[in-house]
DNA sequence: TCCCTATGCCCTACAATGTAGAACATATTA
DNA sequence: TAATATGTTCTACATTGTAGGGCATAGGGA
């Protein structure tokens, strides 16, 4: 644990994937997530390392659910964001927002050179 | 280079700083610069090491400038952002974005819980 | 019953980033 | 030429990011 905790981009957008499925969340359902919203290709072990971490941190709790009967396979390990994870995930965006914010978007935005 | 490329979010930080500072800034400018907008205590080494990496990447480019009479004191290593790094910071920071939208922000702001 | 397939999880290993702190260099002033 | 102000470079290690293979469990059909 850092001493000026901020979250990696990854963790971040891990993250925000578990908020938007409702902390109903599992693996698989957040890797397609964060491949669909961003459009980059995401393995599960990023994914499961990653949350592994965040649970180590307490900003993240998991539990298994009981094995839903679509078509068979292992219960999926559900997990819901804590108060702390977002409040983490609160700051690490702000932080780049404040150095983000007064500047000069014209350079930032579409082909500006 | 991995093959899905986002910096990562000091990087963000330290290309922000030096867009601000109009591609005037110097390893201890942008600490400072990133030190007041954020409030985090940031290191000289951190931000060199940053830098460095960067231009390894080709998305910051440096030159020693002459020295200012200030006081004294060695030149300074003078830093602008290259349009391979805007991009590559316009892409992080709109992955970011992308994941973000269409959420239920009301959980991301104040104290919500 | 026994496989095959679909889901989903866990683990290992390594690359890239993040961070700290000390040592080194150079110009000014006295 | 010593003291001081400014800046940079180097070394080392902690944390995150990423890839890929192997394990586990349930349903369906031969």
């Amino acid at each position: 644990m850092a001493k000026n905790d901020l979250l990696g981009v990854f963790e971040q957008l891990v993250l925000l994937a578990l908020v938007q499925l409702d902390d109903q969340g599992y693996g698989v359902s957040v890797c397609r997530a964060v491949e669909e919203r961003t459009g980059r290709k995401v393995t599960l072990g990023a994914v499961y390392a990653t949350l592994d971490r965040l649970e180590r941190k307490g900003y993240v709790r998991s539990r298994v659910g009981e094995p839903t009967a679509e078509r068979g396979g292992r219960a999926k390990r559900l997990f819901r964001v804590e108060a702390a994870g977002l409040k983490s995930l609160r700051h690490s965006l702000e932080t780049v927002e404040r150095m983000r914010a007064g500047m000069a978007l014209g350079r930032l935005r579409p082909e500006g050179a």
